[in-house]
DNA sequence: AAGGTACAACGTACGCCGTAAGTTTGTCAA
DNA sequence: TTGACAAACTTACGGCGTACGTTGTACCTT
């Protein structure tokens, strides 16, 4: 008959990404993922160890888009790591998730982990203050990202549905300061200048160096 | 025969909470929730709408928790609201990645974010700053929460047995940074003094006065 | 006391899911 | 030509959420 199609890891992991974001990570399943390829689900087990390996696979293959800047000093190569990586999870909104699931131990995250801690302490930065600094960093990124992923702060044409439907049962007289809030949200307010990501990471930035230079 | 149970909607809800505490929300099925209050898993159906109605519920339930002080001066009522709800978060592991989830819309998640604007607009915040600044907050508190819980900071001494086999698999040369931090962790730096949570909290709410007193 | 009503339990069934285990088939080196 | 190996396929199991139809029972009305 034909020749058999190759299908290798990659190809797997990327097709899964594809789904992933075209469907959601809902709708990721060995079954549905084997149809894409034109494979049974079993066949993919030839390729990934298991569910949990692809999701690993994939969610490597994301967090390793994100830059880890090597020629500028310690601020701006955290900021720029920071914003890439917000970029980077923004445009996958089901990796947040997955790299903050405690079961997955990705190679890539530990390396970003160990850059940023290296970051700190080739700035001078003393331990201690490198503790609680990547702390603050890295739960910034994901966090934030996470937050505002999960407000569905993406896609701003649904939110003008969604705010409507919401003051339709609750009525703005209840809720006066979130109808505010809503409305700045529906006439775009924040967009453009720096955001509240940006915003908060300068704080933390800023308050770092304050904290070394201080000690 | 004998006569039926009761139940209703709060014991359902509450026996939900108590499986999701025992074994982890991955446990809460229908048919294990039915199980465990000796009631076939569709009876639960007459309680609530569907398993989204029931994860909505406990949501709802523990977000209910969090204190939000009417007596003290916006900084004030802010700082304790945040650490009242990452005490809540955190002992109820799943409940974090449940409250960002978007699908859920829960009337107790409104009020908080209406209460918090509040603090703010009547803490004499402009509408812009006030904006920014609810985003900051809120996201840390979910966020950073969540980062936290994904890292499995919770539980001290199984860190250890992950973390030797964690350096067993790489060695300590190969990411001396992070090595260095495992061993913060493992000495139990940062404990007993302000965590991290709070430090960032402090550095964004200061940074908020700051911005607020300049304009 | 008898009958009616409504609710809350039950059982069955369907289509999903991840994956263990066994079987077939295509490809290539000896 | 043959044998080995990898990568596909098939079958099957237990679990999931839940649609749907049935049954038992507590309580109200007459």
């Amino acid at each position: 008959m034909s020749k058999r199609t190759p299908l290798n890891r990659q190809l797997v992991l990327r097709a899964a990404v594809a789904l992933a974001d075209a469907d959601g990570i809902g709708a990721l399943s060995m079954r549905r993922l084997g149809n894409e390829l034109g494979v049974e689900a079993m066949s993919l087990y030839n390729h990934v160890a298991n569910k949990d390996d692809l999701l690993n696979g994939i969610t490597d293959l994301i967090l390793g888009e994100i830059e880890l800047p090597s020629d500028a000093e310690w601020k701006d190569a955290l900021r720029r790591h920071a914003i890439s990586a917000h970029d980077v999870l923004v445009a996958h909104p089901w990796a947040s998730s997955l790299a903050l699931s405690p079961d997955r131990a990705s190679q890539v995250s530990v390396q970003r982990a160990d850059w940023m801690l290296g970051q700190l302490r080739e700035a001078g930065f003393s331990a201690d203050v490198t503790y609680h600094a990547y702390h603050a960093l890295d739960s910034h990124i994901l966090g934030f990202t996470l937050w505002q992923l999960g407000h569905g702060i993406v896609d701003q044409e649904h939110i003008a549905d969604l705010a409507a439907s919401f003051f339709r049962m609750y009525p703005p007289e209840q809720y006066p300061y979130l109808y505010e809030h809503a409305q700045q949200h529906l006439t775009g307010f924040g967009r453009g200048e720096k955001g509240a990501f940006e915003l908060v990471l300068d704080l933390i930035l800023d308050g770092l160096e304050r904290e070394r230079d201080s000690a």
